[in-house]
Formats: C-alpha cells, sequence, structure tokens
DNA sequence: GCCAATTTTTAAGTCAATTTTAAGGTCGAT
DNA sequence: ATCGACCTTAAAATTGACTTAAAAATTGGC
C-alpha cells in the first residue's frame, strides 16, 4: 500500500509519513506542487492514496487534482487543508477529490478516512495461477497454455480450492468437506476419482503432477517459483 | 436517486429532505432508530445513499451502521453529528460508514459529499453489442444485423442482464433474483424456459448460441474478441 | 368492464452430461 | 510380504437443462 503526500511544511509531512510509515505503509512525499503532479501522474497506478495540501508553492491542490482526474485515473484523493470555508470543501470535493480534512485534524481521524477510501478498492481475487494454467473465477474459465480446457462443476470447485490454498497442503477431510460439503465421513474414494480426472485435463504426459499426493495426508499443489 | 434520512430532530431532517428534493432527489425519512435501521434494511437496495445521525432514540446510528454492513451491503452511509471528538470520528467511520460532517454543516457541504459517493455508479452505458446484436436501453431496442428483433419485458431484462455481465458467468440463483426478483428459491425452471425464447430470437440457426450454458452454474454471454 | 391477444409462468417428459459407486490393480511404507 | 492408501476404469445413478404444451396472468382495444 503505498501513499503520496504533497505537502509544504515538512513538519506537517514528516509527522504524517512517519505515522502512516508505522501503520505499514510506503509513503512518498513532495514539497511542491510540481514535483507531487509529477510523481502522481508517473507512477499514479503505484499509489493507493493521495493526500493533497491546498495551498502549495507552485500548482496548488485543486490544479493536481484536475490534471490527475483528466488522466481517468480513479485513486482515492484526500484534500488537508487549513482553509475552512464551506465553499472550499465543496470546490474540493468537485474537483475530483474523495474527501477532505480541515486542519488542524487528528492522524487517527486520517488514518480511518485513508482506510474507509482503500476499502472500495478492495477487490477479491479473480485469476489464480499455477505453471501455465490459468484460472478466471469470474468468467468460470480455465486455460493452459492459452488454450481453453473444459472443467466440470465439481472438477472446477476441487481446482479452485487446490488454487486458493496453493502451497499448502489441503487434507482429504476438509477437500470433502469444503468441496462435496460431506462431513464425518472418513471412507470417501471420490475425491481420488476427482483428482484422477484433474490430472488428466491438466498435466502434462511424462511430467510430474501439479497436484501432488501427500500419502497418508492430502494433496497439495506446489506454489510457482 | 433515493436517500434515506434518519435523524430524530424533526427541523433538522425536514430542512435536509427539502433541499434535497429540490435537487431531484427521492428522500425518505426515520425519526428513530427502530424505524431507520427497519426501512435501511427491506428497501436496501433502492437506497443511493443513507444519512445516519449518531444519536438516535433507540438504536443508535453506530448499531443501525453495523447491522446494514452486517448485511454485505454497500450503499454509502454518512454519519450526521453533533458529537466531535476525534474518537467519534473514528469509530464512526470504522463501523461502516463513508463519511462524517459535523454539525453544523452547510447544505451545500452535504451535497458535495452526497455527489462524491454517488459519483461511483454514475457512469451509465446505455448502448451495448454483442456480435451482431446491438441494445439499446434508453431507447429500448434491439437490432440484429440492423434489423429490429422484438423482445417482451421479461426478455429484455434478461438480456439486459447478460450484456451488463458480458463476459461473466451469471449464476442462476442471481439470474432469478436480479431479473425475477425471486429470493430464496432454488428450483425455478422459468428461466431454462426464457433462456430458451431468447435463443429462438437472437441466434443464427445452426451456429452456437450467443448464450452459453454452463451446467450447474448458469450461463454466459462471450464477449467480442 | 369485457374479450382477445400477448406475455408470463407452471409443469412434465426426455435426454445427455455429470457425479457417484464399486471393484480390481498398483504403489510405498513398515 | 503385507497392509493400507491411492489410482484407474467402467458402469450405475442422478442431476440439470432443453423442449413443448398448456394454464394463468397481464395488457390493450373496444
Amino acid at each position: 500500500m503505498r501513499i503520496l503526500i504533497v505537502e509544504d511544511e515538512t513538519t506537517i509531512a514528516n509527522f504524517i509519513k512517519e505515522g502512516l510509515e508505522e501503520e505499514g505503509f510506503a509513503v512518498d512525499t513532495a514539497d511542491n506542487g510540481k514535483r507531487g503532479l509529477q510523481l502522481a501522474l508517473s507512477n499514479l497506478d503505484e499509489y493507493d492514496v493521495i493526500l493533497l495540501d491546498w495551498m502549495l508553492p507552485g500548482l496548488n491542490g485543486i490544479e493536481i487534482c484536475r490534471a490527475v482526474r483528466k488522466e481517468n485515473k480513479s485513486v482515492p484523493i484526500i484534500f488537508l487543508t487549513a482553509k475552512d470555508t464551506v465553499d472550499d470543501a465543496v470546490f474540493g470535493l468537485e474537483s475530483g477529490a474523495n474527501d477532505y480534512i480541515r486542519k488542524p485534524f487528528s492522524f487517527e481521524e486520517l488514518l480511518a478516512r485513508i482506510r474507509v477510501l482503500m476499502r472500495k478498492n478492495e477487490v477479491e481475487t479473480v485469476v489464480f495461477t499455477i505453471s501455465d494454467i490459468e484460472m478466471n473465477i469470474e468468467k468460470h474459465t480455465i486455460t493452459k497454455s492459452g488454450k481453453p480446457v473444459e472443467l466440470t462443476q465439481r472438477e472446477f470447485a476441487l481446482f479452485e480450492f487446490f488454487l486458493r490454498n496453493k502451497g499448502k497442503v489441503c487434507r482429504r477431510t476438509r477437500i470433502i468437506e469444503k468441496v462435496w460439503d460431506i462431513h464425518f465421513d472418513y471412507d470417501n474414494s471420490i475425491i481420488d476419482v476427482y483428482i484422477n480426472f484433474l490430472r488428466k485435463k491438466l498435466d502434462d504426459p511424462g511430467k510430474p503432477s501439479i497436484i501432488q499426493t501427500i500419502r497418508g495426508i492430502g494433496y497439495k499443489i506446489e506454489a510457482d517459483e
């Protein structure tokens, strides 16, 4: 999680920077508008949030905000400012900012607002890969070396389970519980059959299977190096 | 655009309600927490924004906010409150709210913040296409190779749903929920009938259907290359 | 308000794909 | 060598989607 701070008062900038770094964010700072815009645009995809001071030497915050939005970037922008008339707040938000905090503000509140804005961008994983195989949950497709592979419902669910647990050992009982929703059944060989189905469809003949057997325990898909 | 206001001081509630109605919003109000939560949950998909007072008779705002989020609903929530310590702001935002405005606030600022939160949902596609078929939502028309195709209301809604999810799997349950507004019905074959209707009207005989069946899951319209 | 036409929904038979069961063979650890 | 765990295959059972027809509900014209 990467945050850009554009703020000319270095005391404030450093105060925020240190606080955010303690929270585990990577923080870049710019002490003037021109540099801020440059960073914002060049690394834009990298930033998860941008904090913008309103009054800046050179370009002001509003101008930076407009320029960023003009590039159609949706990175959340929060204004930090001593200005406190209502018109300014409205102006800031309408220029494309997502939030607006008046100085003096508490670090706790800033953090809370950053978290709210980042929450929106939290997207669940939709694409999983292992070696040359790609699984897209949303499209419900599997490809191997770019070529589509047809899996049945149950095969798909089982393979998805493995990929969501890539690198981890999956115990037989857990697989049966999660994929088949069968509980308390300790002699069930259906899983063998389906492992066999998957291997036939997904493995390269001659090479070791992507699904490793761990005798007495279960199975595992090794994470790519 | 529909807004819910939960506020016990009717003077304030009415002031906001009138202002928002002038701006073209449909506004519902509740003057106590219990009623507010009831409205929020029962009509949740209808509301585009919820304004929540912090201190309320019965359930307070935080409790309502939590309850709404517990239902996994993502409707934007703004707290309106006289409380002004930092802890409260943080607490409010962490309980799942999207924004927080301290009383007294100006109507202009409230409006600006509402617009920011709604901006996400603003982009409205009007024309969808798939292979030689074009759907115009505004005109409510479908053409295939330029020639008009007549769809009934339900057929249109179903096809629109597919096009809005082009490339993604649409699960049967989700289709039934969104197109028919039927919940908790897991044995409903009406969808088969309508798929059949659409295919008869939209497919080219001999060619594979534009609506793919994914057995056990649902259907999908493949995105054009 | 009534009838006809259209649309929506229900229902049931059919068939093919998927899932499960079962059984014999193979492999590896002790 | 033996035992248990896993693999493989084939056949049986089940499920889910397609299709058709007809009933029910809705719409529109008069």
